[in-house]
DNA sequence: TAGGCCATCTGGTCCT
DNA sequence: AGGACCAGATGGCCTA
């Protein structure tokens, strides 16, 4: 073995293991997302957008929680309720764009 | 069989 | 110099 290929052997060694982290960091991601059926994994990019989703969605219901608060109005419906990924529109770099809720409204998000 | 997803290898670049 | 990170290439597996 040349001390070249032995280094090379040791790169991809590393790129495997780090590539391995990436994917456990991947699973621990999939598996604090709600609502996902036992047997329907999502592939890496869905994960992805989907936690993005989910992370808006929580921003929108603390906004719409403190909204209520000082508004003193009836409750709305939690932003979780419709946080699946068929409303929203993305970008061409997949970053969301336009979120549409249940109730219609949509919303831009930045 | 085509297309999507994935793991792995590889070379380049940046950082310590 | 060596390790971490990244993106492109490649080949295998699976599904419609």
């Amino acid at each position: 073995l040349t001390s070249l290929s032995w280094r090379r052997m040791k790169a991809n060694d590393r790129e495997r293991t780090r590539m391995h982290n990436l994917n456990c960091a991947l699973d621990a991601l999939r598996d604090i997302l709600p609502a996902l059926p036992e047997d329907a994994k999502l592939t890496k990019i869905e994960t992805l957008r989907f936690a993005r989703n989910y992370i808006w969605a929580l921003t929108e219901t603390l906004r719409m929680d403190a909204q209520h608060h000082s508004d003193g109005a009836s409750a709305s419906p939690s932003a979780l309720d419709s946080a699946s990924p068929a409303g929203c529109v993305y970008d061409s770099c997949d970053r969301l764009h336009t979120y549409t809720g249940d109730d219609g409204t949509s919303c831009t998000v930045w």
